[in-house]
DNA sequence: CTGTTAGCGCGTTCAT
DNA sequence: ATGAACGCGCTAACAG
């Protein structure tokens, strides 16, 4: 005895069948207009399309899915969304899938591995066409399936290591060693550093560790750190760079982990009527469009986030599937003068 | 003659069958066992959980989606994610859905009713268990399909209309209308208007209108405005304010749509040495981190973004049904005095 | 250019 | 507490 019709779709939800049906063709044909695929006349084609068009068909995805062990789907990875640096590079992403049929599916990770593994391995049975994730740091597990996986892959940001598939991104360690050299060629020799509590944000430890090598090289080193028992806020670099110069009022530069913290920073300064470069230097990262609108625009770095993630959206779509070779993507990064160090 | 297993698969993906079959019970306990739903005996549960990890088995959502009609994917549906209102937002629905079995889907609409009806539609192709929207203005079409649909349907930030299902907001109109009569208390008369070039924006609107509204009681009316012939950001707040003086040095007072546009304000006040406050009132909306950690607070509105997102995330759970009565959640604003106007 | 056939992997239904 | 059978809606493969 036939079963009852699934009770849970909507009494009269048309499928291909019946589309096929009121067009005079076969599903299969429906199904190649609907996909714009294989050769189609263009009479029949118009015939399916306004059926399509008069039954208000929506394809089912999950049996297409099905059907071809495969989907339109971009399973995307990120430690937060607090950071704007994020937002950015998916505004990256979806500026190079708006016109394409492939669709990201956001998981954040809290900058957990752990987390990243558990999502991952969810997100991973919905066959994704491709996984995008921060950072080349996975667990064990987690970079198991991402190699053994039928999909492309692109590690985000970061390009100092082995990716899977594809890296684009910049060196972090560079970023910080550059930093630490164009502030001593600016004069600078007291440094002084901000942290915050993001432990296994990568790229900020990356760029910490190149300041330090670029300091040593020039003889020199931190006079003082602190870090900030929270997450990054304008707030937490105010309260680091008060915290730094009650007990190290020497210093006649501070670096922060990013343009945030370090606005923090310059808040801080003007609150206690510090002279900002000339009295304190004041150094942030990623170059946010707000640092660059103040009077004084602040001196960092440009992270450039947005073309990170539209460049790895592109560069997954070029192929489905992985090649031999790896590919790394190398965006760079600017040294943005400003007024602030 | 048995076609050959679908190619695009990895070579030996194992199914539920292959986990039924090494746990030695039938499909339907082992899906029973993945799904946690049905009674299964203990020693079942771990026989068939041991294979699973034995296999390293990874559920087909597809499959799944398809045999049951429906889904775990909740579609959201923003129309930036350049403001970082909307990353707030989703970092509440991201935190409701943790620890459930939902995922988002995001898309993003620029503001654009008609890329919101055309993402919309390709969400539904997933069959979400819900919808997640900004406002409560949508394409003719787009309504159609979210009241016919089965399933659920949040729209976000504002409460001033007639929701599908669910909304979660607050009242711009009453903000806008709230800000004039909070600034009149303080003094203020002679008020002048920054706006941005993103017509679509309702909210913004909204406010402008409740402003003029209150204004228009206390026998005022807006003096100057300008509007940027771009979207928002801090750079066209401090170029739009430098406009309105330029042209009205007579202004006490000038409002923005947004605290980032604000801070651009309070950047050219800073640059053109006007005292702000005494010399110029300035005012934003949102309350961002940022702003509250100035020297000088930026007075503004305090608009609860990661509270509608969590909110509307949890509301959408509580039942799969949709319910017979509509429901409206206001989640409500806080003035913030700050000390800019 | 179009059609036939045969599943994709899972969950619902109903039976035991 | 467990299982058998069927089909969800679509597409790959091959034939014509």
């Amino acid at each position: 005895m036939p079963r009852k019709r699934n009770t849970r779709r909507s009494p009269d939800m048309p499928t291909l069948a019946d589309v096929a049906r009121l067009a005079g063709v076969s599903e299969i044909t429906a199904s190649r207009v609907v996909r714009a695929q294989g050769p189609i006349a263009d009479p029949t084609r118009l015939r399916v399309l306004s059926a399509i068009a008069a039954l208000g068909y929506i394809p089912n995805r999950a049996a297409g899915s099905l059907a071809s062990a495969g989907s339109t789907l971009m399973s995307v990875l990120l430690p937060s969304l607090s950071n704007i640096v994020f937002p950015d590079v998916l505004r990256g992403i979806h500026t190079a899938l708006t016109q394409t049929a492939f669709q990201p599916v956001i998981g954040v990770t809290d900058y957990d591995p752990l987390i990243e593994e558990r999502i991952l391995i969810s997100f991973l049975s919905w066959q994704p066409a491709a996984v995008i994730l921060a950072g080349l740091h996975h667990t064990p597990v987690a970079r198991r399936y991402l190699e053994q996986g039928r999909f492309r892959v692109a590690e985000l940001m970061d390009i100092d290591g082995d990716p899977v598939d594809i890296a684009v991104g910049m060196s972090h360690r560079q970023a910080g060693y550059e930093t630490g050299r164009h502030l001593i060629q600016r004069g600078y020799r007291r440094f002084g550093y901000a942290r915050h509590n993001i432990l296994t944000d990568d790229r900020a430890s990356a760029r910490y560790e190149g300041l330090c090598t670029s300091l040593q090289e020039a003889g020199l080193s931190l006079i003082a750190e602190h870090r900030y028992p929270g997450p990054s806020s304008t707030k937490a670099g105010r309260d680091t760079l008060e915290i730094l110069l009650s007990a190290h009022s020497e210093l006649d530069v501070v670096i922060f982990p990013n343009d945030d913290m370090a606005m923090g920073g310059i808040f801080h300064c003007m609150y206690a009527g510090i002279t900002v470069r000339e009295q304190l230097g004041i150094f942030g990262f990623n170059g946010l469009d707000i640092g660059q609108a103040m009077p004084m625009p602040l001196s960092t770095i440009l992270s450039k986030r947005f073309l990170i993630g539209k460049t790895a959206a592109e560069k997954l779509l070029e192929s489905r599937e992985r090649p031999p070779e790896k590919t790394i993507i190398n965006t760079g990064f600017d040294i943005i003068e400003g007024a602030t160090a």
